[in-house]
DNA sequence: TAATTTTAGTTTCAAATGAAACTATTTCAA
DNA sequence: TTGAAATAGTTTCATTTGAAACTAAAATTA
């Protein structure tokens, strides 16, 4: 076999390996990653990952509309409305309407919802130090850069694309 | 604002800076990139990534069983028996049964499917190229180290993971 | 060699997801 | 100010996905 790592060797001109092409890389580490983290986030709280994720953002930057809850999480409204309802549901957020735009929802944690995020933030920090232990310093700083410059450009092109 | 890029500053204890998260800077990124991906493959070709991927690893490494284009994609036994059984609808791939194993299936693109391989393959390419264009030759390098390293790391935390 | 276990792959069912239509409210423009 | 357009968020419907059950064939073992 020839790696599952994606390593060195260039490809042939009309042949693609799929193990050494970015995109594909991207998705399976990114999926390996999120499955582990999703399990264990299902598991012990019996959170979805969007789910989670509207949680980190409500904990660190709440209260917040669910139209700023897609914007801090870059999940679509319909995402965000479902998870929402969910936790609302287990009672770990609590909605109340903007009385100057009654459209509008005011999401924050509840103080159980506050208890659950203060449990899980450090158990995503966890596991996030366990994957970047493999990482010296200097590599992490490399990684931030490189991942900033990539996702700038995969966002350029997905918006240009957009507009063809 | 805080950037959407995720970059430099370190987070508080007990907090979770969403956009500086590992884990969900690999999904961001990675869904940006396979959902611009994937629209050109729907579009141009109807084809969606799953049936990519095994049209891809049939072209380069093909004839294969099913459980090889299974170890080849990261795939599950489901999802590539489904992405094969909509290929050969569409005739662009072929199966007959292993006259030594009658379980086997032994999966190979016609040549229809190869005619459509030739064309999807460069403009693959030149999608990564163009995300790619934004680094430097060494910055790539780099990238791919960073990557293989951490593709390892993640796969033996999930295996790990497994086991308890 | 008959019974049991394993392997290859498919089907089924339930949950997750995305796009489009919809409701309620607010903003804008004539 | 009233009618049209825009915005916030939800619901609906069709598709995708994943897990578990299932079928068929091969390998093992007793």
């Amino acid at each position: 076999m020839d790696a599952g790592d994606g390593s060195s060797k260039k490809q042939t001109k009309s042949q693609l390996v799929l193990e050494q092409f970015l995109p594909y890389r991207l998705s399976i580490l990114s999926n390996t990653v999120s499955n582990t983290i999703a399990r264990e986030y299902r598991d012990q709280f019996g959170l979805s990952i969007p789910e989670w994720r509207v949680m980190a953002v409500l904990g660190r930057f709440g209260p917040l509309t669910a139209s700023e809850v897609g914007e801090r999480t870059a999940m679509d409204k319909v995402s965000v409305s479902r998870a929402v309802a969910r936790l609302i549901e287990q009672k770990l957020v609590k909605r109340e309407t903007d009385s100057n735009d009654r459209r509008r929802s005011i999401l924050k944690l509840t103080a159980r919802g506050a208890r659950t995020h203060h449990q899980i933030v450090p158990i995503a920090r966890g596991r996030e130090s366990e994957l970047a232990a493999v990482l010296t310093e200097e590599e992490l700083r490399s990684l931030d850069r490189l991942l900033a410059k990539l996702q700038r450009r995969a966002s350029a092109i997905a918006a240009q694309e957009n507009n063809a």
